[in-house]
RNA sequence: GCCCUGGUGGUGGAACUGGUAGACACGCAGGACUUAAAAUCCUGUGGUCAGCAACGGCCGUGCGGGUUCAAGUCCCGCCUGGGGCACCA
């Protein structure tokens, strides 16, 4: 095979792995282990587009690399496998989620295939397993049967906290459901079972309560938030309203402050903990009791700036709160009602994201515990049930939309910070000094604090409080495709079933329409409901939250994953994926190793060692004009002169921003057939512009069709050469050419294919050919190891650019340049390798060592800029030193005559940089 | 609205710690080989001005300011694309 051949060539090769196993990772060796992982796909139906493997061939890459430098590397694959779309198409087509998502998955996997990846598919993992979700049914038991002991700061076995109980009631145990519980060894005995169990729920890490969904009376069902679209079903458009249904919930702000301290453990980017750290929103503060004019109740609010008291103008509670209708006044009544009625429609995002000013008064007062004056309650859309106590004191002049709502419902405004307030604006300073703030007055905000805190204490009216803007993780679904819980309700109570009843099988159901009352379809199976079992299923991270473990040990039938193996394996080292999954899946999947840490079942807490985000690959839109009402398009540029429809074409059948008009007039079953155009210079021009890849407008490029065309190796080089792997950027396949060239390139180093000859020989390499190559093992090391793939790329078509230029073709130079390139392009690396005489695979090589010797340059051009503009350079030796510098750069001709005969200001010389000449 | 992130030639991007802006590619233009095409190779390519030419001047990293001998890089204020915001995964 004298011709570059990748379709003969890829496929030999993959077949050989495959056959050699070469890619089977063993659980125990004498070499240092490396995990790299990457997030598993949701294997949706419309396969694979071109954006998904851009974090695979990255990995994949770094994972060939780890493995020539010596590690014994793990690199796996699976199914994120349960979710929305398959039951959607199940409904709408009525085939079974599971025949969807395998054949799906099937697709994926060949797909996948193609492109050469390292997984260890023998370690394959897919969440809809039965053999998989046995243990996360399993592991949701341990979070059931397990609390957070807040005084060891670990989870621990709820037999323990029961047995606290029997001796000594909760005096120590405060609970974390209901502050206010409080009970001694004896009323716990008392309690009967049902009671008891109600204070054990209120402990669970994972448990039952009631939260509020988007509900769809018309289609009968729950809708995810991007199902809603202002205010009614994306299908349809529905009204939708919130409904509270019974959830289990996931307690992780239990482990707020553990998963804050745990970031500074972790390698991943300050974006990245800055997103976790907002997420968590640790803040700290004062939760005061206000008296309510005429009402027994307290109304309590959260504040972080208690310094501030004095300047509560008026209170604003969630309209959620039940204290709205205990409070509100006869006269506000139907205000009040209206108002309401509003709110429930609007989620929370539109009503944070709302620039229009709304709320209505209640009609009741709160009294200010320090100066006795009587303050407005409303009731407000932009204060949510969820935060703090769901209501605030508002403090206008400190707050920006505090102050705003103030101005809209003219409602007085309290200056206490002097001339800090112009009344213009709110100003949220904490360091201003304090007025009309009775006993505060003159004292600095921020030493307030404490003192207001202090003395609410001390009057029993408020304490010390540090919130959290997390909330605990519903962690049911009212669904069909999800792992079933493995719960029963009986007499009210929920009780687990025995281990050795899992996996509880999700069954069979003859529609996949929801159940009464919002409940999931699993509530329309008669022998379902007569078991009493739980007709929620469990959302999509429930598998996505310890994947990682069981691809150690994925065959295991007696434990989730042997605490030896995942000894051995230890944390993910390199773990790469989006950042769409920032917070949801990272911060659950971190919750539940800490969990298991704290259980005894593995040995660390944190999962992930480092995290890389890989962009978004973007979609560039091609786009039709239309004339209204005819089947004539015209070009982009004519577009203005017409009454024109857009329309999305194919951007297959487009090159750049010319359109195939033959291939137009084929698409979609000849749609097009009869149409006409006006076109400049004989062209059709397309609109172009960058969205979302996706399916609908027709801008996704499936990776399948340029392998075939330029090889995988040629794709995967293009994925990396198109720009850095955290960056998002549009596909635009016109590059690829480039790369293909350069793989064809190197390949003539070896052949000569007109002639029909291989070129290699024995001949020892020149310095120039040791230089080039030397160079190029430190640039790809170093690049690989900070994950510039796309400079790593450019480093091995600048070499073999000049190794060409020199005529290279000895063997003891394109040896090692073949294994530098193993990782990036596999397959033809591996024909390489054979070619020069190798036995057995390129993956097993050793990663060549660069020699500093064959670097070394005596010379450096120095850039010479007169007051910082670069006028010349000038060769210096390495080792000149300034004063040889400053002489020689003095009688530079260029230099003389921009320095004239002006004075000469300072010399500035940075050794092996640059030099600057100030006049 | 809030949080994160990006903006550099016609295009994707490079410039790692403030030190020669535009590496490497694509595209385009011209040329070689060829009956022709493909493939391959060579030359040029940020804008602009002047010039026979070697070479050179000015401008230039979203916009406006600032710090510095020196700013794509640091600081302040804006404009703008993308992602996330708890039931998409």
């Amino acid at each position: 095979m004298m011709e570059y051949n990748f379709k003969k060539l890829e496929q030999k090769w993959q077949q050989y792995w495959n056959h050699e196993r070469v890619y089977a990772v063993p659980n125990r060796s004498d070499k240092p282990k490396f995990y790299v992982l990457d997030m598993f796909p949701y294997p949706s139906g419309a396969g694979l587009h071109v954006g998904h493997p851009l974090g695979y061939i990255a990995s994949d890459i770094f994972a060939r690399y780890k493995r020539l430098k010596g590690f014994n590397v793990l690199h796996p694959m699976g199914y994120d496998a349960f979710g929305l779309p398959a039951e959607q198409y199940a409904i709408e087509h009525g085939i079974h989620p599971a025949i969807s998502t395998e054949n799906n998955i099937q697709n994926f996997r060949n797909q996948l295939e193609k492109i050469g990846f390292c997984f260890d598919w023998e370690r394959e993992v897919k969440t809809c397993d039965p053999k998989y979700y046995k243990w996360t049914q399993w592991i949701f038991l341990e979070l059931f049967n397990s609390f957070f002991d807040r005084q060891q700061q670990k989870a621990a076995p709820i037999t323990t906290l029961v047995a606290a109980f029997e001796k000594e009631g909760n005096a120590k145990h405060e609970c974390p459901g209901d502050a206010a519980l409080q009970f001694s060894a004896e009323e716990w005995k008392q309690f009967n079972f049902t009671a008891q169990q109600q204070i054990l729920m209120q402990y669970r890490l994972a448990y039952c309560g009631y939260g509020e969904v988007n509900w769809c009376p018309a289609l009968g069902t729950v809708l995810a938030n991007d199902e809603v679209v202002n205010g009614v079903s994306e299908r349809g458009g529905h009204p939708v309203e919130k409904k509270k249904l019974r959830q289990w919930y996931l307690r992780i702000t239990e482990y707020a402050d553990r998963l804050l301290q745990g970031l500074s453990t972790v390698d991943f980017s300050e974006a990245m903990k800055e997103m976790q750290t907002n997420w968590i929103g640790k803040s700290s503060g004062a939760e005061i009791g206000f008296d309510i004019e005429g009402h027994s109740e307290k109304l309590r609010v959260y504040t972080t700036r208690p310094d501030t008291i004095f300047g509560v103008d008026f209170m604003v509670i969630a309209p959620e709160l039940s204290l709205v209708n205990t409070i509100t006044t006869t006269e506000q009544k139907q205000a009040v009602e209206i108002y309401l009625a509003y709110v429930k429609s609007r989620s929370d995002r539109e009503r944070q994201a709302e620039k229009k000013i709304s709320g209505c008064f209640t009609g009741a007062y709160a009294i200010n515990p320090f100066n006795l004056q009587r303050i407005p309650i409303w009731v407000a859309e932009y204060v949510l049930a969820g935060y703090g106590t769901g209501a605030i004191m508002a403090v206008p002049c400190g707050d920006e939309r505090d102050f705003k709502f103030a101005q809209h419902f003219n409602i007085p405004i309290t200056n206490i910070i002097g001339s800090a307030f112009i009344g213009t604006d709110a100003n949220p300073t904490k360091d201003a000094i304090l007025t009309n703030s009775g006993f505060l007055n003159g004292m600095p905000m921020r030493q307030a604090i404490e003192v207001v805190i202090a003395e609410l204490e001390k009057k029993g009216i408020g304490k010390r409080q540090v919130n959290y803007k997390m909330r605990n993780a519903a962690f049911s679904r009212q669904r069909y495709w999800g792992e079933p819980f493995p719960i029963q309700w009986i007499d009210g109570n929920a009780i687990p079933l025995p281990e050795n009843e899992l996996p509880l099988l999700l069954p069979e159901v003859d529609t996949y329409s929801p159940g009464p009352e919002g409940e999931g379809p699993l509530a329309n199976i008669p022998e379902w409901v007569q078991r009493h079992l739980e007709t929620n299923t469990m959302p999509g991270y429930a598998g996505s939250s310890w994947y990682f473990l069981r691809y150690m040990d994925p065959y295991n039938t007696t434990t989730f994953c042997n605490r030896n193996i995942s000894d051995y394996w230890g944390q993910v080292d390199v773990y790469v994926g989006g950042t769409e999954h920032a917070v949801g899946h990272l911060l659950y999947s971190r919750m539940w190793t800490k969990v298991l840490f704290d259980l005894g079942y593995i040995g660390f807490d944190e999962p992930f060692k480092k995290l890389v985000n890989q962009g978004m690959i973007q979609g560039s839109s091609r786009f039709v004009y239309r004339i209204q009402g005819t089947q004539t398009f015209v070009s982009a540029g004519l577009k203005h002169q017409y009454e024109v429809n857009t329309l999305h074409v194919d951007v297959n059948m487009v090159d750049g921003v010319v359109l195939d008009i033959a291939a137009f007039k084929l698409w979609r079953n000849g749609e097009y057939a009869q149409a006409e155009f006006i076109l400049e210079d004989d062209k059709y021009i397309c609109g172009a512009e960058v969205e979302k890849m996706s399916k609908s407008k027709f801008n996704t490029v499936n990776p399948d069709d340029l392998v075939a065309k330029y090889g995988a190796d040629t794709f995967r080089m293009y994925e990396m050469f198109l720009g850095p792997v955290e960056q998002s950027k549009p596909w635009d396949t016109k590059g690829i050419e480039g790369v293909h060239r350069f793989i064809k390139k190197l390949w003539r180093l070896f052949f000569d294919e007109v002639k029909g000859t291989l070129l290699l020989n024995e001949e020892s390499a020149t310095p120039q050919q040791l230089k080039v190559l030397h160079k190029t093992i430190k640039k790809i090391e170093e690049d690989t190891e900070r994950f510039s793939f796309n400079t790593a790329v450019a480093a091995f078509m600048v070499c073999v650019n000049e190794l060409s230029d020199l005529h290279t073709h000895n063997i003891a130079i394109l040896e090692p340049l073949v294994v530098l390139l193993a990782p990036y392009a596999p397959h033809v690396a591996e024909e390489l390798w054979h070619v020069l005489g190798n036995q057995g695979s390129v993956v097993n090589a050793p990663f060549p060592v660069w020699n500093a010797e064959y670097l070394t340059d005596s010379a450096k051009e120095y850039p010479v800029s007169i007051n910082g503009k670069l006028r010349t350079t000038i060769s210096f030796p390495l080792t000149a030193i300034q004063e040889e510098v400053e002489q020689v750069t003095l009688q530079n001709e260029v230099v003389k005559k921009w320095i004239d005969d002006k004075p000469i200001k300072k010399f500035i010389f940075v050794k092996g940089k640059m030099i600057n000449v100030v006049i």
